[in-house]
DNA sequence: CTCCCTGGTTGACGTTGTCAACCAACGTAC
DNA sequence: GTACGTTGGTTGACAACGTCAACCAGGGAG
């Protein structure tokens, strides 16, 4: 284990605790064993740093969306699975999710693209599939692809900042509104 | 025009010239013509003055989708026009609907909660008439409005962060995502 | 052996959020 | 009319932060 893993593991636990304001270059120096400058031999900034632990997190929500989970699921159940585990990542470390995805992807550096566009890729992959084997309407998959993610983005986010929960009455999780959307689009 | 009133504007033009890192409480009250700390009076922290600024955002939010722009409009077409001055309000000012949309709604102040609540109950009554008037599919309105805001809320937070315009071939806007949306569910 | 990266250190500097103390204007009670 | 608390402003200080500069151990290449 290096300690460029240990500053961007230390990272993401001060992130997970309190937030984006309160992991500081020092703290982060501290929890990994090392002086408060010990980050600026690993990475140019703060920010890249923090571009670290993002890329890292989209990996293993890579990771976590090729794995199926059965021979016998089809390509749209897949689909759907993916974007379940797309809400439930978001739900289970939001502070990360949040970091990860309101990072402005023109101006991230290569490592970050790279992540963020394999998960992109796999999503579109299993889109196409989907289309192929029949159960998901035409059309671009790209575009398909991009409508089910921004379902999935959106109800993530909404649930995470406490805009979805209003009472109980319409109370729908991001899991439901992710349900309900392929509700729609399987035919 | 209050002192108050002069602290938010400045820290909002602030906030749109560089970005939430940007706005300091020192440069907003030079910005007003006060000292660095004048903004303490009016704030209890860096943080409530950002809840005002949002506030105000949902504000202009709320007043940009009550004005209906024809009489003629069916409830349906409203919907879809209010939805998508929702993503070309999140694409006119990033950095505010980011702000405005990353808070956390439930330790987020009176004001901010009224002003993001209103906004959302109307989403739910333009839902509820297209609805009415069988334009639009079933179901719980709240729910169904939950689905349409979370399409618009994703797909103008990917665009914003630049995960949407990937390469040219399938690539959709923001606007295109919401229009596609209300092709599936117009019945 | 020498040289020079690599990865670490300590110390400093300017900026920031925030706290404390002080102060002018002003509406109100006596 | 004078005393007074409130409101909205000031200046000055403080600790913490990001970052820069200078210095230093060690180990592999020549």
């Amino acid at each position: 284990m290096s300690t460029r893993d240990d500053l961007v593991a230390a990272a993401t636990a001060l992130l997970d605790e309190g937030g984006p304001e309160h992991v500081t270059l020092r703290e982060v120096g501290r929890r990994a064993g090392v002086s408060h400058n010990a980050p600026y031999k690993h990475f140019t900034d703060k920010q890249a740093l923090l571009e670290a632990v993002a890329a890292r997190e989209f990996d293993r929500l890579g990771r976590a969306m090729t794995q199926p989970p059965s021979e016998e699921t089809t390509a749209i159940e897949l689909l759907h699975l993916v974007l379940l585990e797309y809400v439930r990542w978001a739900q289970r470390h939001p502070q990360r999710f949040e970091l990860a995805t309101s990072w402005p992807v023109p101006s991230a550096s290569a490592e970050l693209q790279l992540s963020a566009g394999n998960t992109w890729r796999r999503l579109v992959e299993l889109t196409a599939e989907a289309q192929a084997s029949g159960s998901l309407s035409g059309g671009d998959p790209e575009r398909l692809a991009a409508l089910a993610r921004a379902v999935a983005h959106g109800a993530a986010h909404l649930a995470m900042t406490g805009h979805l929960a209003r009472d109980g009455k319409g109370h729908a999780s991001a899991e439901d509104l992710v349900n309900d959307v392929f509700a729609v689009l399987r035919r």
